[in-house]
DNA sequence: AGATATTCGTTATGTTATAACATGTCAAGT
DNA sequence: ACTTGACATGTTATAACATAACGAATATCT
């Protein structure tokens, strides 16, 4: 039910190699293109494993020498959002990279208010709530967002 | 479980003057400050009954030549979301008037694509998924976003 | 009344996001 | 190879959302 190494460390290089792979396979299953600018987009979010602004993102693009305008990064954000390869954290107004792109899914974030630390989770009632509201109310749920504000596990310890 | 009137129509009226009544005794009892420029705000938000942008409700402010400046909706508005009065859409940047504000809660919302309307529900399902991902994840979870977007009945039949 | 805390008015600016239109690039069909 | 059409990028300008900072006014408490 729960999915993500969520807070624990681990080793981002590979994330990094993996998660571009992956991202090129799909788009290329969809005809969908994966070009310079997306993919360092992508990338700049792998690694990072937070949660970033869209000028962060283009700052790190500026440095790159790749964009210098707001609306190269914003294209690029959203496109890897309908790809399904990064998320928009609406609480933060902020961008994270998808932990399992294959799936489709309805993510859900814990965001540590301490560390500001992002953690992308499936729980199975985040679906059927979606179906308890169709069924209850018949409003027709085509998307969801659910995010949880809070303090992770090593925060806490700190406190 | 399900509580509100949702999308169905009804007197708006009655929610204006009830909701403005039992805003009073809310601060009353808490001795918070139930100002003009709060009170006016929180007005609008019920007669309205739908999501407003802060700016729109400045605008309000503005015609009725109780404020011109952005801080001063921003405070209102932060005010009432700090005493349960009215709640935070966080995919539209907007304000609603709370439904139920006796009660804590954790407020979810239907947005409707089409007609914009927005539907204060609550679902024990909400309090419950907090409680879960404690449990499994070891996240405190302290405050929950939950929004769904879709259609709504009405515009369901309309398509 | 005087001390304290809260609210409000105002200026200025910071942050997030997109409309609109020009230009460039690539791939498919001929 | 050439044209066409779709998609991507570059660029300007501005819209939309939000807050820091500070002084003046007002309410509350003793």
């Amino acid at each position: 039910m729960v999915n993500s190494a969520a807070f624990a460390k681990h080793d981002h290089t590979k994330c990094v190699a993996q998660g571009l792979k992956t991202a090129s396979s799909l788009c290329d299953a969809r005809r969908a293109r994966m070009t310079p600018i997306r993919r360092r987009v992508l990338e700049i979010l792998l690694a990072e494993h937070k949660a970033m602004g869209a000028y962060d993102v283009l700052e790190r693009l500026r440095r790159d020498g790749l964009a210098d305008k707001p609306p190269v990064a914003y294209r690029a954000l959203n496109f890897l959002v309908d790809q399904g390869l990064v998320h928009r954290v609406e609480k933060l107004n902020a961008y994270v990279a998808c932990d399992n792109p294959q799936a489709q899914h309805q993510p859900m974030f814990l965001i540590c208010d301490t560390c500001q630390h992002v953690a992308e989770r499936q729980n199975n009632l985040v679906e059927d709530l979606g179906t308890v509201i169709d069924a209850e109310s018949g409003f027709q749920v085509q998307k969801m967002v659910f995010e949880a504000q809070g303090l992770c596990p090593s925060c806490q310890r700190v406190e």
